[in-house]
DNA sequence: TTGTAAGCGTTATCAG
DNA sequence: CTGATAACGCTTACAA
């Protein structure tokens, strides 16, 4: 492991006058210059950053922390976010939990993109009262230095159903993933207050697991109610396609016997049959908005005020 | 932002004891040390891990880097290997590309599991000669810290094959994915050479994109070819959906017709109709086997042999 | 244009 | 048990 001084010494010159050269000071002498980056690319030498974050107290890396690495689009997430950080020399991260916590607890970012519902609030709040921006998505706390632009997932719901209202559907019911999930908890609650406003006093509320395998089950059991909801909402897709194939089996016919819309807009919502409704939302823009309003904050000291959250309603065959 | 400087002053000792008590070290007095701990509370301090880094030379993160974040296991390896690291406070890092290249080179992480084509060679045993462990599944490359455990796809592909012969099936054709990718080109490999093994000179190769549709399209113009394949490898799952919807519009029978193989075991192998038979590779013990394989380079300085890849061949309707 | 030296926040050696 | 102090590898006034 070669340092700045081994480059110092080969070359005859002082350490300041190789840190000069490395980080391209305006100072120093070409054919100085040429020499050492010569001598330094011979010894292998690379800079230790840790050192260089000692004096600078930044590091260049940038945190995406999400609970969901499952999710289908965390790869939009991330390359959308990617490109328009590593154009300015940042490095990406992604993590959750634990790991993440002491991330940003130890300063090794130096902001983040945050959806995880494990980080507490606290571990945010301290983050962020260091001096790094912290952009949220799943959350709403105050702050200088944090940017909350939530995922109001609730509102969705409640558009959606207000939507299906003015279609001509009446008797609505929803299908949750796991109840301590949080998310479907707040979809279940936009569903709630729409139907409220509707001055809609009932409606059929199941408790699902959130796969394929449970959505069937359920489809299969639907038949024990005396009276089939106009329009079922389903918590996620997954659940939506166990459900589909268990209707079809007896000879339920969608969307006429029952209507169903799904949640994610999974990549097979055209491919199943009939086809599903879903609510899909533009990860592409959310990772670069959450990148540039950062870098905003990080080189030019600007808060934007966050734009609002890109979600389409995706009207196929299911309803 | 306190530092270990202004904890020592409030609690009138040196920064050296305050040090000590930080770490827990044994010789420092339960009395003193209860005092420190309060006030470093108190002044919300935490100590500075970069310059602990400067001084001890370790980071305490450890990088998974795989280019593919939208495979759908994503979340299994990083759980399993999550689950290993965080019992000794290693925080893990995802990432990959640009990124993952300069968290090695700067040394952001102590050691390395790696899944991705985009990191050099070059990269990779720099990294490495630093003295830092890397876990390598996508290549082979000599060297000490390095722990090569390739996933011999090819191999995968040739067995399938030779037990598809066994079962009588004597025409095989490949629809392959972008043939840049490398890994459908290591498949690729695999199949030929088990071709070439069972003295069968001819197959078809088709190119596909590697998405639903494509397989959808093919589907659609199989019946352009004079006699079809009794197998037909699919080099993964999405494709081999599409196909099979183009193939069951076209009333031909799987597997009677032909016969249908895809890989990755995708969530919805065992939804569609015919389900599909698949090629899993267990990600849970993958992860589980690199984490346990590292620390005991890090914590033992022990290498150990790396194991054989759990991977099985699900063998349902399509085949 | 280059060198000297202070300092970033720790850890660790050595002395007390 | 505690305190001074050097050192980790770098950046950056300031001096030369």
């Amino acid at each position: 492991m070669s340092t700045i001084k081994d480059v110092a010494k080969k070359a005859g010159v002082s350490i300041s006058t190789v840190s000069y050269a490395m980080n391209d000071k305006p100072n120093v002498n070409p054919e100085t210059k040429e020499k050492i980056l010569a001598i330094a690319k011979e010894l292998n030498y690379t800079p230790n950053v840790v050192a260089k974050q000692l004096k600078t107290n930044e590091t260049k890396n940038i945190g995406i922390f999400i609970s969901h690495l499952s999710l289908q689009q965390l790869d939009y997430i991330v390359t959308s976010a990617k490109r328009v950080f590593e154009q300015e020399t940042y490095n990406v991260i992604i993590s959750n939990g634990k790991s993440a916590s002491q991330l940003m607890l130890n300063r090794y970012v130096d902001a983040a993109i945050i959806m995880d519902d494990q980080l507490s609030n606290e571990t945010i709040s301290q983050f962020a009262s260091y001096g790094s921006p912290v952009y949220l998505y799943d959350r709403n706390i105050p702050g200088t230095n944090i940017i909350s632009n939530e995922l109001k997932e609730d509102e969705i719901i409640e558009n959606l159903i207000e939507q299906m209202y003015e279609k001509g559907y009446r008797s609505f019911a929803f299908l949750s993933g796991l109840k301590d999930s949080s998310q479907h908890r707040l979809r279940y609650k936009g569903f709630k207050k729409a139907l409220s406003q509707l001055r809609i006093e009932e409606h059929l509320f199941i408790e699902g697991k959130g796969t394929i395998e449970s959505g069937y089950k359920i489809g299969k059991e639907i038949k024990l109610l005396k009276e089939l909801p106009d329009f079922l909402f389903c918590s996620n897709d997954l659940m939506a396609y166990g459900l589909i194939q268990a209707l079809k089996e007896q000879n339920l016919k969608i969307p006429n016997d029952i209507a169903i819309c799904g949640f994610d807009n999974d990549l097979f919502c055209q491919h199943v049959k009939p086809s599903l409704s879903s609510i899909g939302i533009d990860y592409v823009k959310l990772g670069q908005e959450a990148a540039e309003n950062i870098l905003d904050v990080i080189l030019r000291k600007k808060f934007r005020k966050p734009t609002h959250h890109p979600y389409i309603i995706y009207f196929r065959e299911s309803c």
